[in-house]
DNA sequence: GACAAATTATACCTATCGGTACAGAATTGC
DNA sequence: GCAATTCTGTACCGATAGGTATAATTTGTC
C-alpha cells in the first residue's frame, strides 16, 4: 500500500458521475461547479485525480464507450439470427440506451461531435471524439465486409457505404431521442430502415 | 422616418452573422463576445437590437429555419418525379448545405436539438427548438399522407412513421457531415435510404 | 511516535461571463 | 438652431469561469 492519505471517493464512481454530466450538457455547457457537485468532491481532487476539465472529458468519454458503447455489437454476431435481425437487434439495443430515463438521453458520442465544429472544444478532446467515431465505422466495416464475403449480403453496395449509413442511422436515432422521440417510435424507424438491406 | 440617431449596421446581416456563430460553437459555446465580435457591434448595439443572448439565439434559429431550412422542401413537390426521386432530391439538398464549406457545417437545428437535454439552454429557446423540429415532422406527415392518397406509396407504413424516418436521416447527416462525411458519402447514405420507400 | 507522502477543504487567483449605466454623437421635427 | 430622440463607445457591474496555493488531515514506513 502506497503512503499517504487515502483518496476518499471511489475514481470509477466519481468517473461515472462526471460522464453523465458531460452526456447532459455536454463540454462547454459544463462547468466545474457542475462536475464537482454530482461527483461529490472538490476542484483540486478532480484535478489530483483526473488532471483538468479536457482530461477528465476526455475520461469520460472513452469510459463511456466502454459502458455504454461497447455492449451493442455483440448484437450483431448472434449466431441464430439472420443478418436483418442482427442488425435491427443492434439498433434497437442503441434505441434503447438512447430513451433509457436513467440516463442523460440520447448518445455522448453523437453530442459531442456535434459540438465538435465549434472553437469551444479543446482540440485534444476533438480528436478523441473523431477517433471514436473512426473506430465504429471501422468495425461495422469490417463487419459487412465478413457479410458479404459469407453471403450473406449483397456485394452492390461497399462495406463502408454500408457502415456510413449505420453510423448515420445511430445518430440519428440519438438526436430523435434528444428530441423526445419514444423507444417505440425509434423502433419502427429501425424496421423502417433495415428491411432493404 | 423616426427621429433620433441611424443604427450603424443592418439588422439582417448582424442576425445573419449571429446566427453563424451560434451554428458553430452551438448556445452555451457561443459568448457575448463571440457574437458582438462576428457582428461587428458592441453589446448595448445588440441588447437595443435583439434583447439578449437567448432573444436572439431564438431569432437566430428562426432565421436559419426561413434561410436554410424551408428552401429544401420545394424538392418534394417537383412535378416532374417520381416519389422516390423527390425525397432523394429532398435529402440531397440538405446533404450539400450541411457541407457546404462557406456554412458552418452540419445543421443548426440538429444541434441545438442536441444540447436540448441540458440544463444550460433557456427554456423559452428549449422550447423554439421543439416547435421547428414539430413543424417539419408535420409537414413531412401531411407530405407523405397526400402521397398515400395520390397511391404513389403503399399504405403499409404511417404517415407519421415516414416522417420520422426521414427526419432521423437529416438529423444523421448532419452530424455524419459534422464528423467530416464529405458530399459523396452522404449521397451514397441517401442512395440507400431511399431504394425502397 | 516521528516523518514522509498523499488527499482534503478553504480560500484565493485572474479572466471572462451576461448584462448595464452613462456620456457623447448623430439624426429628425419643429 | 434647439429639443427630443436614438444609437454608439467606454467603462463598469456582480457572478462565475477554470485553475491553484496553502494549510490541515490522514495514512504507511521506519
Amino acid at each position: 500500500m502506497k503512503a499517504g492519505r487515502h483518496r476518499s471517493f471511489d475514481k470509477d464512481t466519481a468517473l461515472d458521475q462526471a460522464m453523465q454530466v458531460f452526456w447532459l450538457n455536454g463540454y462547454p455547457g459544463t462547468s466545474l461547479a457542475d462536475l464537482t457537485n454530482a461527483m461529490g468532491i472538490n476542484k483540486p481532487s478532480l484535478y489530483a485525480a483526473f488532471g483538468n476539465k479536457e482530461k477528465l472529458y476526455k475520461s469520460a468519454l472513452e469510459r463511456y464507450v466502454q459502458k455504454h458503447g461497447v455492449i451493442h455489437a455483440k448484437h450483431l454476431f448472434a449466431t441464430d439470427k439472420n443478418l436483418n435481425e442482427r442488425v435491427r437487434c443492434y439498433l434497437t439495443s442503441i434505441a434503447q440506451m438512447v430513451t433509457e430515463p436513467t440516463l442523460p438521453g440520447g448518445c455522448f458520442v453523437c453530442l459531442s461531435t456535434s459540438e465538435v465544429g465549434g472553437t469551444c472544444i479543446p482540440t485534444d478532446a476533438l480528436q478523441t471524439v473523431f477517433n471514436i467515431n473512426e473506430q465504429t465505422k471501422a468495425a461495422l466495416t469490417d463487419f459487412f465486409t465478413a457479410e458479404i464475403a459469407a453471403e450473406n449480403l449483397s456485394s452492390e453496395r461497399s462495406p463502408v457505404t454500408l457502415a456510413n449509413y449505420i453510423l448515420s442511422l445511430q445518430f440519428g436515432l440519438s438526436v430523435m431521442a434528444r428530441n423526445g422521440a419514444k423507444l417505440t417510435e425509434l423502433n419502427e424507424i429501425i424496421k423502417l430502415s433495415t428491411n432493404k438491406l
